[in-house]
DNA sequence: TTGCTAATTAGCAATAGTTGCAAATTAGCA
DNA sequence: TGCTAATTTGCAACTATTGCTAATTAGCAA
């Protein structure tokens, strides 16, 4: 996702205005890499903008992704994810504490069973426990 | 998922009972390779058995992905899916129809930035268009 | 600086998918 | 055949998200 700063010209060019609400979720999503759900975002833009609404933050949320500014993640926690990191990567969940890290991969894999299919995207969610969580459960 | 008569005889040595019901979704996924929803599986119950309820539906399938006799995935498409196929396999979806795909991997993927996470399992989503879909989107 | 107007916000209702609960029923053993 | 724990049903409740609308406001133009 590009800076506040850029968003907001970005906004404007596409007819967009650029709200004190939105300039917050820009500063809270900017290098954001903690893979939010919308209400933790709502929780978080609340304590610095008391009486922000949760339909706001979707909207923005919204927008965003449109935009291509943001990526929604789904990882089975039962909400969905956002995640400003636009670049080619895919996502490891761990069972334990629910975290969601960022997992680069090299090589794509190879197909098979999949020769009637022409692929646009291709998502990968890893699942298991993440270094404190496996240190953690260490006897 | 193994067959109706060996699913019969598992889920008894379980303590768990063998009703007409759920007779009758282990016919229904057996072999079935469409990655029914919970709902689209009780419709088709229903016109097989009037009365029986969504809510058996979902237990079963609960009961069976606890026992590992399915898998549950999630594709995007708002609702949770169950495949009978429990070999290790992948998904493609479909962005027109929504038909979903089982796809097989022969390379594991090569991965960075995941030294720290102990994997279990990975899961792959393709999306994109099917054969039909492709052809029929060719101008 | 002011005024205009389309975009946005907030609040609430509505929706979809799923699970919790309790009373009535039933499978399967003794 | 009877007993009892498991199951089924029906419905309420719940979570995540979207639809709708009146009131507000950003941002342009004069």
């Amino acid at each position: 996702m590009r800076s506040p700063e850029d968003l907001t010209v970005a906004f404007r060019a596409a007819g967009l205005k650029v709200t004190p609400q939105r300039q917050l979720l820009f500063r809270l999503l900017h290098n954001n890499s903690s893979h939010p759900t919308a209400d933790s975002l709502f929780n978080v833009a609340s304590e610095l903008m008391p009486g922000i609404s949760l339909r706001t933050v979707y909207q923005t949320l919204t927008d965003l992704a449109e935009m291509g500014e943001l990526q929604s993640i789904e990882v089975g926690s039962g909400s969905m994810r956002f995640d400003p990191n636009i670049s080619d990567h895919h996502h490891a969940v761990c069972d334990n504490c629910g975290a969601v890290h960022d997992v680069y991969v090299n090589r794509a894999p190879e197909l098979r069973g999949l020769d009637d299919f022409s692929v646009s995207d291709a998502r990968i969610v890893y699942r298991g426990l993440c270094g404190a969580c496996s240190v953690a459960s260490d006897s």
